[in-house]
DNA sequence: TGAATACTTAGGTAAATGCCTAACCAATCG
DNA sequence: CGATTGGTTAGGCATTTACCTAAGTATTCA
């Protein structure tokens, strides 16, 4: 894994935007040309290429061209690095509880 | 629960740096003050504040001032909100695998 | 009280982001 | 072939981001 922590700022910016996660949703229900897409959207095409773009970038999506129309489809191994991350974060806050307890707890002693 | 799309922008817009990140893993180990927290970053101060200042916004962090020490905690719910979404919008995907099957057969057919 | 400590505010810059229009291919369709 | 459809490139613009330095304010220590 090269760099792994460039790659979670690329998937967790890529999901910092309601179009590039709706998009993310609209493909978990399957493959998907671009402007089949972006019919969902009030966006000049080439901005949403753009998400299109940055999604591909990162991994969460793959692109291939038939014709003259392009095809997307969801690659949720990203997905699954993002979690993993978030999983690893919060167990480390779970395992802390009871020294959040004593931690308070000295802060009482100390009034 | 308002806005949740809004939230989770801005959940995943925190995430998607990589001294905020850190921060959110140092805080997993239990509350800290800032200019403790500061010292594992080779960072300005008030560059370093605006960080923390990102994660108390979107809930990320919870802070209190005592005397002339600001403490910080984790505080772990919108990390769920997140890893929510993702657990989702890959939960669509998986279900959907056997239409991805017939996709790529359609496909070949075409050939 | 004066100095040190811990944070805050103000203000500034370079780069990245999110959007647009206009114009340009390339594959079909009539 | 000419027009349409699907996508792409180029270029521009306003805002946000991530950093900085300098100069505060507010506690606490000596």
């Amino acid at each position: 894994m090269p760099n792994q922590s460039l790659m979670l700022d690329q998937v967790f910016q890529a999901l910092a935007n309601p179009t590039r996660r709706e998009v993310v949703q609209l493909l978990g229900r399957g493959p998907a040309a671009m402007t089949e897409l972006a019919r969902s959207f009030k966006m000049a095409l080439p901005s949403f290429l753009q998400h299109l773009q940055v999604l591909e970038k990162c991994g969460l999506v793959r692109s291939q061209k038939t014709g003259r129309s392009r095809v997307y489809e969801l690659a949720p191994e990203p997905l699954e690095a993002a979690e993993d991350w978030m999983k690893a974060a919060r167990r480390h806050w779970e395992t802390r509880f009871d020294q959040l307890d004593s931690f308070l707890l000295s802060q009482k002693e100390n009034t």
